[in-house]
Order: C-alpha cells, then structure tokens, then sequence
RNA sequence: GGAGGUGUCGCAUAGUGGCCUAGUGCGCCCGCCUGCUAAGCGGGUUGAGGUUAAUCCCUCUCGCGGGUUCAAAUCCCGCCACCUCCGCCA
C-alpha cells in the first residue's frame, strides 16, 4: 500500500510507474474515485452521527412531553445514522480492496519493462573453463547420486514431482551450509529467529503474496493457514501493529525457515534436478529500518549477499531487476546471479529487495520519531536458499574423478573436509 | 478437544445503561520552585480518520466483530488472545 496523498497530489506519477511495469495505469483514477466516493459517505455519516450524541443528551436531561419529542426524533435519526454507517463501510471496502491491488511504484533507477530488461550492474569472478581442464562437467544430479547427496527418485516416490531427499553429505551440506550464513549474519548484527512457516491470511496479504502471486502459495483451507513461501512473510508480520522506537533502527533479523511454493505456470520449466522445487530450506535477512536509510541498507543488504557468494568461490552476476518483474512490495530488486556450467548461464542463488513503506504500511509498523510517528521501510534479502546453492558448488567445485572439493570458508562447517568423495 | 477465569490509556487500577468529554496513581514530557538531587506545585501525555491554508471543530478507538437500545466500557451473542485445570500428543 503506498501514501494515499501521493495518489491525491500527483497521480500522473503513479500512472507513469504503473506503465513501467507494464500495468493499467487505469488502476489509479478507479482508486482517486472510490476514494472520493469513500470521504463523502464518512462525512455525511459524521455529521447524522453528531447530531444523534447531542440530542441524546439532551434527552437524558429532558422530561415530559419535551423528552417524548426529543425520543421521536432521535428514533429516526438512529436508523439513518445505521444506513450511513453501512454505506461507509461499503464505500471504505471499495476503495480498500483497490488500494491494496496497487503495486509499489519501481525505484526511478529501477529499469523499465518485463523479465528480460534487466540491467547487469557487475560480474564477479570467471566462469570455470571445463574444456580447458579436459573434462566434461556432470550436472548436480549425477554428482549428487554419486556422492550420494541427492535422492530425487525417491523424493519423487514419497511427495510428487519436485520432491527430494538430502541424504549422507548432502544433509550435513544443508547444516554446514545454514551455520556458515548464519555465523555471518550474526557478526553483522542480525538477530537470529525460527520463524513459523505457517501464517494467517493477514500475514500473507500483508507481504503482498496474496494478489497476482496467490496461484504459487499453498492454502490450507481447513484451517485457512499458508504456508509461507519464504520466512519474509514471518519476519515482516513480526512487528505488525506495532510502533518501534526510532532509536532501535534499523532491526535486522535472519531466519531460517522452510519454504513452500507451487511453482504454478513452470510447468516444463528446470523440471530436471533440485534447481526449482517445491520445498525448501532457506536462510533470510530482514531489516526494518526508515525510509531514507532503506537505500543504502540495500546497498549493504547486496553487500552481504556478495560476501557470501565469495565465500563459496562462485563466479556470479549482479542484476538490477526491471519493473515489471518486481513482484507487487517491492521498489527495487538486486539478483545475484551465479554461473550454473551444466546450465551454461547464469542463475538466480540469492536476491534482495528494497520494499520501502509498502509491507509496513499494509502491516501497520511504524516508528516513533522526534518529529511524530511514520510507516517503516522493510528490506529482504536471501543469504542462502539451500538447493541452489547445493547446485551451484556441486557442479562449479567437481574435480573429473566426481568428487567435489569443498570451499576453504565451508570446510570447519564440514568437519575440516577438503572434498566431498563419491561414495562407491 | 473439554471446563472455568481474565481482557479498560505505556504500566497498575476505578468504572453495573445518560453525571464518561473514560477518573486516579505510577511512569514519561514541559514549566515553576529549589546550593545540587529528591520532594512539592502547575500543565501536558492512545492512535486512526474527516474537515481546514493551518488552527478550531467533528467522528471512530475500553481485545475483535455483530446485536439490543433514543443512548453501550457497562446488557446479549459469536470470535480471538492469555491464564488455570482435564484429555491427547512430538
């Protein structure tokens, strides 16, 4: 949800984003007018609603046949004061409902256009040459059978299509893996949390996962719970409705969690191996904090990101995402984009974003300032989401006998071990 | 899953249909007084929205949502959270 005098002050400039992204600038003009519609139901219900307190007092102090009058009257009144108050309701619904299928306007620097017109801001590190080296490289299925890491026939048997068991080295991968981002997060400050991973609707609709992106988020409807798709949706309900101390900012957490999407409208697409899945873990940054900061707590948010990825020895990609592939919270987006050999390109392991007010203001966070109470900026960023990153070091760190040698920042996470060996 | 209890301003509490424009104490903020501090004295102190150039003013907000009534913190119904106990369970 963004500041409704924005929209009142200068629409042109939401239009214009809204065709940025490659959406109805139409959307703007159909809210101004349910918002119009909406203050004159409120001010005609506050006017009928005054009128009804004062002449009940008066009827308290009244008598005789005074008060008989006083009674007739205010008896009409009361029912036009329901009526008005009903049409209110509606009228606020309407404009609501509206309101809330808005997307964040895109970050000026954000590119314009669809999935496609991204802007590459820098490379890091060389892609690792196969050929120069002599040997074909084996994609993450085969080293992951090998090593016995990855069980996908047997995640297939027991759950569907895009199920997968961690087995032997690949699970004590997922905890190395875990400790490592999480050892990092907390030296920069980040309280560490257990997120629930499964959340109301508010939660979820406050995150902003409940418009156009609602065919990937698994509903329980028993008991109408999500399962959420990533711990973003746990770590920015935390504080919803709830005002924060200017001086405690920013709040940074990290979480791990698991996450669940349907991966809806993929079919087809990454089928082979554990790239896109249905489940998986994650470890997430997540960072409160005003406004104004949000941008360089981007800058850092990235920062941390890259961190990471160095430490894996990867050679990746930073990309600033086009508006269009934004998704509904977010003003801006960064993707680190690491080189996947058997996938000859480059693909999306981590990716931050800067949400500014959106989620707060749908999730009612505010801070406490000197200068009066506003809407928080919230901020996201993956450290790392486990089966990609498990891709990435398989298939960029295999030696030509299978094994697969271990970066030298991951090895006390794995018990001092150099490289991963084949099992048989 | 079952039974009972509780839910009022940052905290603690008062409030059993109109006197509530929600009182009081503590805390906090501003000022006065004062060698300093404390005490004392005076004032202020939920949030959201409408209106406005801004103020004034008005409406909503006593866990949430309905209902009864001319009128609800107060009466009725439903829900939620927490506490106690029983059952079940990793």
């Amino acid at each position: 949800m963004i500041d409704l005098r924005i929209l009142r002050n200068d629409p042109e400039l939401v239009r214009d984003a809204q065709r940025r992204r490659g959406e109805s600038p139409e959307l703007v003009d159909e809210i101004l007018a349910k918002d119009e519609a909406r203050r004159t139901t409120i001010a005609h219900f506050e006017m009928l609603r005054a009128e009804q307190k004062a002449t009940g007092k008066q009827v308290a102090r009244a008598a005789g046949e005074e008060r008989a009058q006083l009674l007739a009257h205010t008896r009409e009144l009361s029912a036009r004061v329901k009526e008005a108050e009903a049409a209110q309701t509606d009228a606020d619904g309407a404009y609501r409902q509206a309101m809330k299928r808005l997307p964040n306007p895109a970050a000026p620097e954000a590119p314009a256009g669809g999935e496609d017109d991204y802007t590459v801001i820098e490379h890091v590190g060389e892609p690792r040459d196969f050929s120069a080296e002599g040997f074909e490289p084996l994609d993450h299925v085969e080293l992951g059978k090998r090593l016995g890491a990855i069980d996908i026939e047997r995640g297939a048997k027991v759950a569907g299509a895009r199920f997968y068991y961690l087995t032997g080295v690949g699970a004590e991968l997922e905890f190395a893996l875990v400790n490592m981002a999480m050892d990092q997060a907390r030296s920069a400050g980040f309280t560490m949390m257990i997120p629930p991973a499964l959340v109301k609707p508010p939660a979820m609709e406050g995150t902003g996962f409940l418009g156009q992106a609602a065919a990937d988020v698994y509903h329980l409807p028993g008991d109408d719970f999500y399962l959420v798709g990533t711990s973003e949706v746990a770590l920015a309900a935390y504080h919803s409705d709830e005002v924060l101390d200017g001086d405690s900012l920013p709040r940074r957490y990290v979480a791990f969690s698991p996450c669940y999407r349907k991966e809806a409208g993929s079919y087809g697409k990454d089928t082979r191996g554990i790239w896109r899945v249905h489940w998986f873990d994650k470890v997430e940054m997540f960072s409160y904090t005003t406004l104004e900061e949000s941008y360089a707590e981007h800058e850092r948010m990235l920062g941390w990101e890259k961190q990471w990825l160095d430490k894996l020895e990867l050679a990746y990609r930073v990309i600033d995402t086009a508006a269009g592939d934004l998704g509904l919270s977010a003003a801006r987006k960064f993707d680190c984009e690491a080189w996947i050999p058997t996938r000859s390109g480059y693909g999306e392991l981590t990716s931050t974003s800067n949400c500014t007010e959106f989620q707060a203001r749908r999730l009612n966070v505010r801070g406490r300032f000197a200068d009066g109470i506003r809407p928080l900026a919230t901020l996201n960023g993956t450290l790392v989401a486990i089966p990609r990153a498990i891709v990435a070091i398989l298939e960029t760190h295999q030696q030509a006998d299978g094994s697969v040698r271990v970066p030298v920042a991951l090895q006390p996470y794995l018990h001092g071990r150099t490289t991963l060996e084949p099992v048989q």
